[in-house]
DNA sequence: CCGACAACCTGTGAGC
DNA sequence: TGCTCACAGGTTGTCG
């Protein structure tokens, strides 16, 4: 999927086109995302202004404003193949184009999700009262996410440290991709049991995250097969992976090549040399 | 609580 | 060309 700096890319193309608009009307042609698209949800958004749209680790936040009645916050999740951008009203929909929100200018946001890996959920009041929401750790790119928090999580556990961050509920966002390129620029083995981690590790490996996601977002994310951005353009972190899908290449520090290994049925990529336990 | 694993679903590319 | 298999950016649920 689309990881963190994807999703933010993402709102910031959305961002100019929905906020302070008003949708006309939703429209749903495929309920069976990961769970079901709610049923009432086009009568809860047609008429909606979307006050603002927000990010949450990897979740999409619409905050709809109305006149009379409750507000609440349409809750978008990307899964593995999803991607959210602006067409127009004579844009046929596709095959795998489940949901649209057409807004008062003509502008509509469509969402296309071939694996249905997705979210489409509405939370009325305050989306943190959603179960999926609240039970995320803290934002990577805040002060909330740092060496104290990391290593707090990793005391008990004996999984390899490249499993606790992609655990969402220690920190929000980081997926596949950045987990590997964090590591590497971290120094550290992504087999190492996260209790072996040292104070001072965590501290360097919480400033890579941060490092990683932030040159991610400032490249407009990573374009691997066809995302693209909210704006409808492709990003180019892909060009600068270090060690992701890089097997076999020469590590651009020491020459080393690259090795790949699963973790939880997920590839990992590392350089021998330069990532130690 | 932790950890390993299957499950959800479709598309694509590699290998034969 | 076409078949089969492994794998792809994620997350949840189940079971030990």
């Amino acid at each position: 999927m689309p990881e963190l700096p994807e999703v933010e890319t993402t709102r910031r193309g959305l961002a100019p086109v929905v906020e302070h608009r008003v949708i006309r009307r939703a429209v749903v042609r495929h309920r069976g995302l990961r769970m079901p698209v709610p049923r009432g949800l086009e009568r809860q958004l047609a008429g909606a202004r979307v006050a603002a749209l927000s990010r949450r680790g990897k979740y999409l936040l619409f905050e709809c404003t109305r006149e009379h009645g409750e507000s609440g916050t349409l809750i978008v999740h990307l899964g593995m193949s999803g991607r959210l951008w602006v067409v127009d009203t004579v844009t046929p929909a596709q095959k795998h184009d489940h949901f649209d929100l057409e807004f008062d200018n003509g502008s509509v946001v469509r969402l296309r999700d071939p694996r249905r890996f997705g979210l489409v959920l509405w939370q009325a009041g305050d989306p943190f009262r959603h179960a999926l929401l609240a039970a995320i750790g803290p934002e990577p790119l805040t002060p909330a996410f740092d060496g104290a928090v990391l290593h707090r999580e990793t005391r008990n556990r004996s999984t390899p440290i490249k499993l606790v961050l992609m655990n969402s509920h220690v920190v929000a966002g980081v997926g596949n991709i950045y987990a590997n390129e964090a590591l590497f620029r971290a120094g550290i083995d992504p087999r190492l049991a996260a209790r072996r981690l040292s104070r001072a590790r965590c501290d360097t490996l919480a400033t890579a995250v941060k490092k990683t996601l932030g040159l991610a977002i400032a490249a407009g994310g990573s374009t691997l097969r066809d995302y693209v951005g909210g704006d409808g353009r492709a990003g180019y972190f892909q060009n600068q992976f270090l060690v992701y899908g890089r097997a076999g290449e020469s590590c651009t520090r020491c020459g080393t090549a690259i090795r790949e290994l699963r973790l939880a049925q997920r590839a990992t990529c590392y350089c021998p040399q330069c990532q130690k336990r």
